[in-house]
DNA sequence: AAGCTTTTTCTCGACAGTCGAGAAATTAGA
DNA sequence: TCTAATTTCTCGACTGTCGAGAAAAAGCTT
């Protein structure tokens, strides 16, 4: 059933639109934003003296002087508005950034990720925050969103990671995470999934208006891929399918996650060394691999070493019959490639479009365009900053009902 | 970017809903319009005198005496607001349905699908249009849309088919198959994307909500898959995938496509009989086998025939395998099944879960629920009214961008 | 047959929101 | 000091939804 709509949806839907423009450019003032949502002018003095009064935004100090004519009045978020911390697990260590409402990084640290089970793993999570929070003197009331990535498979609703790396389906719910005088939410997200938010809104910011659907490939490990669509509504949707432990090759190499065949299992960093060492197919795989190893055979397969060669190879297929497959199943769309593996892109790539090429959506709409971007971290932060103010933007608008016009 | 909102668009959206409720339960009351859709009872008034006024909807003659107090007023869509044709393009038939807009069948007549260039197969299709409208003595003026669907690869926006299996990667225009004096949309769809628009329906009927996602899988010459979604929004998102020439083995058995290895080489009718003759996997497979000739196999196959067995195994594990590969990259959801091939899901069934057991979202989520729907023209049908409906009630709404109080 | 009850439809005024036009504010330059 | 330019603010018109209660129209009761 469709939805019904009504007046007060109308100024929520405005107010949200007013404060993605605001997250977008930053800074505006009552024309800019005028001409940047398409709403009347009337419509952003009424929105605008809302939002301040209820103290979500403020007018800024430092005006630009632009030459004659009645100085424009800026307006950005209130950093004290409310803080995001967003958490990014990775296999060998956990990064921690606590960031203000305007999106100001305040604080950043990294602790190593410890052994142990998923009990003092979320533990030391905690600790984590509270520290964050201590060092920076903020109240963790006043902490709106714990934003938190992982390698793996994250539940559709729940911050609960169903499937990962190294705590295999043993399930991680990450709502544990927060001590009381903690009133955030808890998100969680697939790491490559917040690569693709990133992509989409960097398209989404070119001029031309950009791809309006793109996959991210992230190569490591593991191998991770997400999907982002600019929706007709304009909010973009982002997915991250399980293309890592899609199967590749029937009854094939055994994969970490105890499956035989996955893509993983020939492509990830670990089915690398095993091919490269003639290692049996069966063998479990390493549980990690340092990134050197990798760099090592790379040189090797450069140096013209048949096995190393052919370990890039198969990888490069399974890459590329995999990304066929996700051709087929979600439509076309150009890829980009991140994260460490994309070094060896010059081994990877023959064996990549080899894999493609086979394909009917391959031969009708060609081969995809395939971009290599080298630096995820950034891109993973991006992605975490967007869509938890996304997130944290809707839920103040939404918590909010009545913005009355209570005077002074 | 977001999408802003204004008062009028409230009208429109609720006015959408409101002809929705009345598609779904078709002649309702004022009061039951209200229930239905969550509007105030004034609201109700307001939208239906609109809709009165511009002839949309009517007054139904005949109200249900519904015991005492003052007798409800049925609404129901105006018969003659205009006209719906679905053409229904089959292997080897065609078949027509005018449909007026309250969604009751005028006319069906189905004719034999001709040889020949993609001409004259839109010129035939455009003279069975002329024959459709003069039959009932409708102006052609007044078709809204004619609904085409048939196998293969439908562009995304235009209705023009990509590929399909008579006409290969030579693309069809139905743009063209309408005259001069047709003003009507020509909107062009998978027909198992149809089928999925149907099913998706058909679970949102049901009381307790029924599953908000779900694959139609046809079994035929072809292999079909649509995929259904019930959106946040309330509008149904449904999708075809290019399932049936998705990559199952590299360098595998050759297609009808031209590629190798699809799935549908392995589990389309033309492959069960190439595997069960023992005919070599790279010849260029029949045009067209009569289903007879699969009822032949399948009862030499109950009857122990080894090469029969294994060719409906072998169609069964490509299933399963794609299947697997379908759900690791949209998501765990139930599978039903349709099309002929349903007859003889004795001999699938178990190469369909052999093929989907191994990988590891199956192993996380379990076996999707498999359901087996046999009458795929109904189906078809259904998808076909719904879809076509709901985009001609929103043009309807769109183009009457001021439904003014216009006096008697 | 008149009056009562019940149920539905219709109407009215209050309220929320957007928009265009023009007034008010404020600065740079003549 | 005045004027032009530019931005912000304010007002009234318009569109929309909603709740309450009036009006309508039937069956039931006496």
């Amino acid at each position: 059933m469709l939805a019904k709509s009504s007046t007060e949806l109308v100024r929520q839907q405005n107010s949200a639109l007013v404060l993605s423009a605001l997250r977008r450019y930053g800074r505006m003032a009552h024309t800019e934003i005028s001409d940047a949502t398409g709403l009347a002018s009337a419509t952003i003095s009424a929105i605008t003296a809302e939002l301040e009064r209820a103290r979500i935004i403020e007018k800024s100090e430092q005006q630009a002087a632009t030459g004659r004519g009645r100085p424009r009045v800026l307006f950005s978020q209130r950093r004290g508005c409310g803080y995001l911390i967003t958490v990014i697990i990775s296999s060998d260590s956990i990064q921690y950034s606590l960031v203000d409402y305007a999106g100001t990084l305040l604080d950043r640290f990294t602790e190593p990720r410890g052994e142990g089970s998923t009990a003092t793993f979320i533990a030391s999570i905690s600790a984590a925050l509270e520290r964050a929070v201590s060092r920076s003197r903020i109240d963790p009331g006043s902490v709106l969103l714990v934003s938190v990535s992982s390698k793996g498979l994250a539940h559709p609703s729940e911050p609960v990671l169903i499937w990962s790396p190294v705590f295999g389906s043993q399930p991680v719910d990450f709502t544990k995470a927060l001590h009381e005088g903690w009133s955030a939410r808890v998100i969680l997200n697939n790491e490559t999934l917040l690569v693709a938010s990133a992509l989409i809104e960097r398209e989404a910011r070119k001029p031309a208006g950009g791809e309006p659907v793109l996959a991210a490939l992230s190569l490591g490990h593991s191998i991770g891929l997400g999907i982002g669509r600019r929706g007709s509504a304009g909010t973009p949707e982002i997915l991250a399918p399980n293309f890592g432990h899609m199967l590749h090759i029937p009854n094939g190499g055994l994969c970490r996650c105890g499956a035989k065949g996955c893509v993983e299992a020939y492509a990830g960093f670990y089915a690398i060394l095993r091919t490269a060492f003639e290692v049996p197919m069966d063998t479990i795989p390493a549980k990690f691999v340092p990134l050197a190893e990798i760099d090592k055979i790379a040189t090797r397969a450069r140096q013209g070493n048949r096995m190393a060669q052919l370990a890039f190879r198969q990888a490069g297929v399974a890459l590329g019959n995999g990304l066929s497959r996700l051709l087929s199943l979600h439509g076309h769309m150009p890829v980009f490639i991140t994260g460490p593996g994309t070094r060896h892109q010059d081994l990877l790539q023959s064996g990549i479009e080899e894999g493609l090429a086979q394909t009917q959506v391959v031969r009708l709409g060609g081969m995809p365009e395939l971009t290599i971007v080298p630096d995820e971290p950034s891109l993973v932060f991006e992605g975490h900053l967007n869509l938890a103010f996304s997130i944290v933007d809707q839920d103040i608008i939404l918590s909010r009902p009545h913005l009355q016009a209570a005077g002074e």
